[in-house]
DNA sequence: AATGAATGAGTCTTCATTCAT
DNA sequence: AATGAATGAAGACTCATTCAT
């Protein structure tokens, strides 16, 4: 990615998380990038092409961090906390990343569909982890009930950031506790 | 709520969850229900007041039955489990007024500001009931962290249902179980 | 054709005759119209649907002309003399019209194809009026030279004026002439 | 004419005949040409100064043609019948250049005007070529008359391939022969 | 209470042109 | 002599909103 490409990359998150798919400008995105309206269809064929970008460079990062971690020579019950944490991380620091996959995971457009698709690549990821934890364990429902857990956790820590604003505490630590031992 | 204004309301929530708000169409509001595109704005000043009208509703709906479920006379674990249960039914028969609300959760219109507000007074109905559990065990933080681990699990049936289509079997269940004592 | 329509085809034409059809504005067709932009959005799906609609019409009013010759009760040859001095009026009249198909007549757009099959319809009527002179006389291709160097006469007129401007003299009558007993 | 300039050429004429002037696209031109966009400007000043060398070049042509056989010590209406026959094969092996003209022959934009004017020398051509014929049985008017026959005659065959497409038989003779002696 | 023709601001997208290399 | 990244003006089209009926 060249430095132009960053630069609209950058911008693109602030916007669509901003305003979603349709709400967001191309004018806006460009102007934040500080290129011209022009150079964005320089780089990409379309605001979809522009968006479906974004959502496979975002999710990437996503996934190589969850990788990183599933690679660790961990006992499986180690590795699923370490991936909580892990991920949690990386969704803190790409807040508005999640929010634009929150906001364009319904519907029937084709970018929908799309960004469902790269997502489930990325359920498919948790999946495998948790399915460590004990296959006699876990019945095929089961395992599904975690990995979508998994995915609302996620989704917990963003939604809190959202409604609590900016003098949030931080209680991603209890979300996975939460998580992994429940609420009672 | 006359024949019209129901019309509407259903025609709304369809639209309004298929394209978002910028996405969906004032034409394709009035097609759905049936109606003229000037009726729209006999029964409402504008599409933004449309969209406040649908949030108030559908969340309204939801507060109904929190308010029904708190309101019986059991023990504050089985209170919790029951919320649970009935708010998942209640998520999964309204599924598409869920995914207007993800979709609108973020960024800073005076709308998105609006249905913030709203769900905020829902997630209070859901903490007065956490915190029943027992003050002497939750600190502010655990207690936040109970309520949006709620949220999430709403949420996560609202993905799962989303990803998996038409074919999904109903894991509700499971993940009340996941919620109340953890997936390990 | 209500008023709003009827303003908007007379200005299409004009337009599409001036620029072209890639070349013509729909700013500048709805200025000529005196309506706003959106109103030509309102009547017709797009710039290629108004552009058929005025070929479509056009053509109509040669077409409509030429079967009411055709109708007459006269001898062959004084048929097709009648038919050129009708066509060639009209053609006059609607000068414009024949500048359109005339820019637009080539090319593999969907509405250039189009326009060659509804002139089609046309040619094939001016056919039938030639092959009444006289069956034993004409083959095949030699019709078709005849009907070809019809529509060529046609088009002598549009380029004599387009070439010669203003201060020009009608020399229709000297091309029914040539068509008929050549130049010699 | 060096060589990237006559590749730059030939993918003009087929751009421009296909696509209509404001429909050519000089990326199209480029590509088809196989050189990148900026070499077009090193070569030409501008868009219009490149159809209008194209103009030139291809009006060239058939002026030099028709030049040709006017040089031939013929009888007059020998010579009328040769210039006829020569320049309808002209047509035939330019047809795409035949296309380009007759797009771009109406409207007030400097190239078109521009394009009138360089085709009213090739008309002058043809006039004198048809004044030898007698003048004392020619008034102005029939010349003008037997003139604009003649460019439609051209025009014609370019309509027949045109609206007959690929499997089309050469009816150019007839052509000749209809525009010398008339269809009766 | 309801309609639908008309509007014009705002959006995505294209494309001729420039310029540093 | 040639390139291609970058530009911004211009164009097709959408859509919330208004208003006369």
């Amino acid at each position: 990615m060249n430095k132009t490409k960053e630069a609209i990359y950058k911008a693109s998150v602030d916007v669509f998380s901003q305003s979603g798919y349709t709400g967001a400008a191309m004018d806006e995105i460009a102007e934040r990038a500080n290129v011209a309206k022009g150079t964005l269809y320089y780089h990409f064929k379309s605001k979809e092409d522009l968006f479906l970008f974004v959502m496979q460079t975002g999710l990437g990062h996503m996934i190589d961090d969850a990788k990183k971690v599933i690679g660790k020579p961990l006992a499986p019950m180690d590795k699923i906390t370490e991936l909580c944490k892990s991920q949690l991380r990386v969704v803190r620091k790409n807040e508005n990343f999640v929010k634009v996959i929150l906001s364009q995971l319904f519907g029937q457009e084709e970018r929908q569909r799309l960004l469902r698709g790269k997502l489930n690549e990325y359920a498919q990821l948790i999946r495998e982890c948790i399915g460590e934890l004990g296959v006699e364990k876990h019945t095929e429902k089961e395992t599904s009930a975690a990995v979508f857990g998994f995915l609302g956790t996620m989704v917990s820590a963003a939604v809190y950031s959202a409604m609590t604003g900016t003098q949030k505490k931080d209680i991603s630590g209890l979300l996975i506790q939460n998580y992994l031992h429940g609420i009672l």
